[in-house]
DNA sequence: CACAGAACAGACAAGTCTGTCTACCCCTGG
DNA sequence: CCAGGGGTAGACAGACTTGTCTGTTCTGTG
């Protein structure tokens, strides 16, 4: 329905174009390091147009972090993660073999999310766009652990979040193995959620900070 | 033995100054965001005498990070911990009691390192140090691991920074116990680098994409 | 065929950034 | 006593920002 990007003359096939360019630019290198002239350089329109859709750049981040989250966290994270896997529980881990496979491809770029949420701040507007989008996330991890009878789920869904986002930095970090590594803690922390108490038994000499 | 800070003529005190402020700033707000005009203006420093000791911005944010992983890293984190509980294992544990009162203090800003890698890219030099700033982090966790006897002692480390700089970012986003969560799963970690194999259990329907 | 809406092209304003450079001052050591 | 090293103050160059504005050209529709 919305025909070729390439054509010139399409309205609102600008917008597209724009918001594309946007999305490979943004989601490579960043919020800052990329200009408004640079994505109209590359999306091949007129300064005018980009401004006429979006009123300011941050308007366009801010609709690139939507696409992100549509295309990321929803299509690619959520959905394939839960076609992959017949129970709950596999379609909660399943989501590390997705990161896997796509820390290892060539799609990998950066936390988008972790990174906008770093160079704007949390009180700034995009920043606090970005944590809503996180914690869409988050509910969708909470719910399929509602859905496999999991226990603490709230508590257990930000823990898991823990791990995606590390596992995540890590891999930026040059870690290939992150993703296996975290689905392994993500399989015992499924473990200490499948009874409703909490674990009293943190061992050793762990809360007292003196002697 | 550097003597008043606040003394204009002494030398390697204005040096001394610049760093200070360098350092407060960029730890806030991080790096991009804050110009060497701010950093002049807030350290009472004439733009020649930064640019006499730092040949140029970058090397700045290089000195910054020599001095934010003397201070955090090793004074704070390592240090701190190492203090606390009497057995290599107490200590491991007992860096999450550390993190848990630094994000809860007045000093959490941000994440430095992973906001530098994220910045400026893991090819640009800065971020390269960065890189290995966290290496070192890492095999410190690794040392304290062997101390403790435990098994397979680098992917214990890497699994183990996981969860710290997971931790981290999640307390940036707003969760305030993230580093007690962590904390579970870090001593669930060592109960599984307590023997030598590999744990095979990852539990149920796990490996493969398809059905 | 004419016209309205949208895109194009690009100059421009106003501000930011890093880094250089001049000019002067003041303290200390030989 | 005087030379020099390090400091202050601030203008400046040059690149790069975001956002505005003026025209021109194209296109689908009445």
């Amino acid at each position: 329905m919305t025909a070729d990007p390439d054509d010139h003359r399409n309205p609102y096939v600008a917008r597209e174009r724009i918001l594309r360019t946007a999305y490979d630019l943004f989601s490579r290198r960043g919020i800052r390091a990329v200009g408004v002239d640079e994505v109209i350089e590359r999306s091949s329109v007129a300064k005018a147009t980009l401004y006429r859709h979006f009123r300011t750049k941050n308007e366009l981040v801010v609709a690139f972090l939507e696409r992100r989250q549509q295309v990321w966290t929803r299509e690619l994270v959520l959905d394939e993660s839960g076609r992959r896997g017949q129970t709950p529980e596999e379609r909660l881990l399943a989501m590390f073999d997705v990161l896997d496979e796509w820390i290892h491809s060539d799609d990998f770029d950066r936390c988008t999310f972790i990174n906008v949420l770093l160079e704007m701040g949390p009180d700034h507007p995009v920043g606090k766009a970005a944590i809503g989008y996180l914690e869409e996330l988050r509910d969708m991890v909470k719910q399929r652990a509602d859905e496999a009878g999991l226990y603490r789920t709230e508590e257990f869904a930000r823990s898991w979040h823990i791990l995606m986002k590390g596992s995540i930095i890590a891999a930026y970090e040059g870690d290939g193995d992150a993703a296996r590594r975290a689905k392994r803690m993500a399989a015992d922390l499924i473990e200490q959620h499948r009874s409703p108490d909490e674990p009293t038994r943190v061992p050793a000499g762990t809360s007292a900070p003196g002697r």
